[in-house]
DNA sequence: AACGTTAGTTTCATTATCTGGAACTTCGTT
DNA sequence: AACGAAGTTCCAGATAATGAAACTAACGTT
């Protein structure tokens, strides 16, 4: 799950990692279980970080949980280092005008990594949405950033994809989704044709600077109920148009530049 | 600024907490000079947390920011480690009929930590809200959390606090801030009269299980020209209720105990 | 173009820290 | 009371962190 290696510090990150994918708070016993770390190791990497506030533990039921220092350092995170607060206006006019819902999204340790929403109807659920990851080979988001990725990075990261099946549309194989990058390096977009979760599909176009460093995706979903490939095809330029501005902008900001970060541990 | 002392992970997280407080991408030798550490030392620090993930590097500039990993994580302690999940539907029912914003915060390192926000007019601003810290000792929030902190926990969070003159009226010493606070556990409520931003004001309740462990608070802020102290002090019945609900709830919950995080580094 | 200055990076012997098997304690269960 | 499982502590040995110093790169100046 996490590029182990750096010492202590990447370590204790890898427990970190661990505790935040179980979703729950987790007793020590169970984390034992899931780790390679001997167990006075891993007692002792736990204790460090609960008493840095980045773990919180429960004494009633004995479990540890991501802490609250994690959200005070991922305000400064959003703001700093994703394109969200770039973006922002240009996803409001975005979904304004397609009444569909929109996402920002970026790549982190080889999945993709919501950092931002707009849903037509409802409001914004907070970090229940930013924040969220999913898989990188079977959603519009995933598969286009994947195609506009540095080749040695692509290929670095298409290792590290689980190819689960998720619906009878999935890949299940490098093989055949290496064959869609290709076809979406080409077109300059991609879909998703209910590879992740039936009914659900979705228009996805990089944000590319020059042509270049390809700093994250953006993307319209709707439903196949109500739309389908042909009519989100539709939105393409203004997709296009959208992120290029958003390219704009971040290149005028001289942003940081995300692909040495995520595969995770690809040092310079 | 941070708790020193769990070997090098402590470190790493100093480091990582400094780069988070600049508020904007830095310099290595930015950094160098707020920084106790040697030269060679931070730069191995600054390395391996880039190579993480935890920090992201511009190579054109050279300046290092809080990585997206963060964000990711942070997605995972807000859900489980904060009050928003479970406070969500009784912030929306308190909002709704105050008509004014309501702020939920915890205490995360002495400071006050905003984990979620309604604002009745405009939309929530993501994590520009959410992940927000603010000094404990002016805020209403802050103020009412300390006041029902335990005695030895809130002696150290006291300690940490800075003083410093945000308007006429802010506290400048623990002496007088130490009353206020008596008099707040008294009432079971506080108020912020204009000692963080001149024309804002606030009344603040502690959310507590039993009457023992302070969990977070809440409040509803208003500016002076709308609102004033006796104005907001009729809705203590209503935050005090909301406060009860969100509690039992945490109870039943069985949550974490955020007692012991808070003050940073305070090991059983 | 040579020089000086500053910022960033690498080296390596020393030293502090981390490691993990094993022993111990605590708690819940039979 | 005895047992087993989960959690905690110990300590000698292995490992990784340390930081002064040397080095390199980039920039500005004479």
């Amino acid at each position: 799950m996490s590029t182990l290696g750096d010492g202590t510090v990447g370590k204790a990150l890898v427990v970190l990692d661990q505790i935040a994918a179980f979703g729950r708070p987790v007793r020590f016993s169970e984390l034992m279980g899931g780790s390679a770390f001997p167990k006075a190791t891993l007692y002792r990497l736990v204790q460090t970080l609960t008493s840095q506030g980045m773990l919180a533990f429960d004494p009633d039921r004995q479990t540890y949980a991501p802490g609250i220092r994690l959200v005070r350092l991922a305000h400064a995170a959003w703001a700093q280092s994703s394109l969200a607060p770039i973006a922002r206006v240009y996803l409001d006019r975005l979904a304004a005008s397609v009444g569909e819902t929109v996402h920002l999204a970026q790549l982190d340790h080889a999945q993709v990594l919501y950092v931002d929403k707009r849903n037509a109807t409802q409001p914004i659920e907070m970090f229940s949405q930013a924040g969220k990851i999913g898989p990188a080979y079977c959603t519009g988001l995933g598969k286009v950033m994947l195609a506009f990725l540095d080749p040695d990075l692509q290929a670095l990261v298409m290792a590290q994809q689980s190819y689960h099946r998720f619906t009878g549309k999935t890949h299940l194989s490098a093989a055949t989704l290496r064959i869609e990058l290709d076809d979406i390096r080409a077109n300059g977009y991609g879909f998703d044709r209910e590879e992740h979760e039936p009914g659900i599909i979705c228009v996805a176009v990089p944000i590319l600077t020059g042509t270049t460093r390809m700093l994250g995706a953006l993307s319209v979903t709707s439903v196949t109920g109500r739309a389908n490939l042909a009519g989100l095809e539709m939105l393409v330029p203004l997709l296009r148009d959208t992120a290029q501005q958003i390219a704009k902008d971040a290149e005028s900001w001289r942003f940081p530049d995300r692909n040495k970060v995520i595969a995770g541990g690809v040092r310079p």
